[in-house]
RNA sequence: GUCCCCUUCGUCUAGAGGCCUAGGACAUCGCCCUUUCACGGCGGUAACACGAGUUCGAAUCUCGUAGGGGACGCCA
């Protein structure tokens, strides 16, 4: 039984890294049927909030990545504490009394001397003893590991392969802190340990932390889980991806009008591949995921493409779900959205020329409410001469039955009386009505508009013709 | 600085020694469709980082170089 988990830790929102994990982790336990857990990683007090806990949450729950949990660190402190003190008991870890002054001044001299920064063991017994060193009287010691001095720790990475780092190249790392709180470190063991999570899917900046904790595994005598890094991704800079990318957050995609499974779609893509599929469903993700085709390398984001791909499930989405999605856009807008035209009628219009349902209630404005067409336009197409044959259409639109198959009749006919191209009348009846020069046909979105608009605004605009 | 990892079109990738004159997708360019703009259709440009090996044969294996990323906290 697969058992993965998603271990994000409360201090900022969750972005689309974290999300491709999560949904890996997610896919890879449904694809063998296995348990999917959340765990909130919020021991650091300083920078953790119930704000991004929440925003952590709710993007779980939009993306649709069901979970068991969540489960909270800070709400298992004995627990860590029990597992630490008996490691103290076995000898397998010790009190360390260093001050953080004095661990920033050994560090500084390190990084002088060319050397890798690293705690140089002084509060191991023996060493201290050897030393004459005596436990500071009121300071909180931390609990450090005795890491292995020999040797080298190996393990097999399901993503990137064998990795192999020597026990010489680790130090005696923090596993409770003064205060009694565990570090990271030591938290995610006990944690998935005792949450028998024996798959860990995490971020590729893991590597290096995995020998240490394969080191605590073993002074535990615990199995080891299997561990499968996924490689980064990358601002379309190729550096790692923060704030100045953009939108980076996935509330801010949902907030901007993306679908969540056409995101989905587009981060499983990203690192990952099945052949050359590239639109598929997360129940296909699911029946196709496998940790051996992701990539061992970082991944740019791409906004395009990930525009692309909404657009493809846009154009096939329920229009009843466009127009509940729209509407808030639109009345933000200042439109009358109640009154105006149904709005699953004008998504079903306009969903395929748009990416995203932000740009939809953009193009969908015009059937709420008149736009004045700019005085670029107004010069480019209310031409000299083609007033009395927009006249004579305008009374033949006041008398007919309103549907689109009519209004094409009635422009079809103005245009052969006139003896003009359709083109020539159909460019400033467009930006007359709509105030723009790019809408669908013609004849569809003058019926969706309505007769009252649509005359309103030609008797308006007619004014203003040469 | 030290250690770990990575390297196929601009981008995401297929590729697990001959199927590769390297395939797909986004982007880009051109044509078609067309009542504008889209959608759609067709076609084009474009890549195995470099250098040595191994092999009858290498994008695929090995080594080196270069470049990139990551980690070195009482952060996670």
């Amino acid at each position: 039984m697969i058992r993965t988990r998603f271990a994000p830790s409360p201090t900022g929102y969750l972005h689309i890294g974290g999300a491709r994990t999560a949904l890996f982790c997610w896919a890879f336990a449904k694809r063998h049927g296995g348990t999917f857990i959340l765990r909130i990683e919020d021991t650091d007090r300083e920078r953790s909030t119930l704000e991004s806990e929440q925003a952590i949450l709710d993007s779980m729950d939009w993306l649709g990545l069901d979970y068991q949990g969540p489960f909270y660190q800070m709400q298992r402190l004995k627990r860590y504490s029990e597992v630490a003190e008996q490691l103290v008991r076995e000898g397998k870890a010790y009190h360390c009394y260093a001050s953080r002054e004095e661990l920033d001044a050994l560090r500084e001299s390190q990084r002088a001397k060319g050397e890798k920064p690293r705690y140089d063991g002084r509060w191991r017994p023996e060493n201290a003893k050897r030393a004459g060193l005596k436990p500071p009287v009121g300071v909180q010691p931390v609990i450090r590991f005795r890491n292995p001095d020999d040797g080298e720790v190996t393990f097999n990475d399901l993503v990137k392969g064998p990795i192999t780092v020597a026990n010489s190249e680790l130090d005696d790392l923090v596993l409770m802190r003064s205060d009694g709180i565990p570090t990271y470190n030591f938290g995610v063991v006990v944690d998935d340990l005792d949450m028998e999570i024996n798959t860990v899917i995490r971020g590729d900046d893991h590597v290096n932390n995995t020998p240490r904790q394969i080191n605590v595994y073993r002074a535990l005598g615990a199995a080891l889980p299997k561990f499968a890094h996924v490689p980064m991704i990358l601002g379309q800079d190729g550096e790692r991806l923060s704030k100045r990318h953009g939108a980076v957050s996935v509330m801010q995609y949902r907030d901007e009008g993306y679908l969540p499974e056409a995101l989905l779609n587009y981060l499983a893509r990203l690192g990952w591949s099945h052949g050359n599929e590239e639109k598929f469903s997360s129940a296909q993700l699911i029946e196709w995921i496998d940790l051996e085709h992701i990539s061992k390398s970082p991944a740019r984001f791409d906004p395009e493409k990930l525009a692309w791909l909404n657009q493809q499930y846009l154009k096939e989405a329920d229009d009843a779900r466009l127009a509940q999605l729209m509407t808030p856009f639109l009345e933000s807008d200042g439109c009358d959205v109640k009154n105006g035209p149904p709005p699953a009628a004008v998504a079903a219009l306009l969903k395929e020329r748009v990416n995203t349902v932000k740009q939809l209630a953009d193009a969908a404005v015009y059937f709420y409410r008149a736009l004045e067409p700019s005085d670029e336009l107004k010069q480019q197409h209310y031409t000299a001469g083609i007033k009395p044959a927009l006249a004579d259409l305008r009374e033949r639109l006041a008398g007919i039955d309103w549907q689109r198959g009519k209004i094409n009749e009635v422009l079809k006919s103005v245009v052969a009386e006139h003896k003009l191209k359709l083109p020539k009348i159909a460019m400033p009846l467009r930006v007359m009505v709509t105030g723009e020069a790019q809408t669908p046909s013609i004849d569809a979105t003058l019926e969706l508009i309505g007769r009252d608009q649509v005359l309103a605004r030609l008797d308006l605009q007619l004014q203003a013709f040469p």
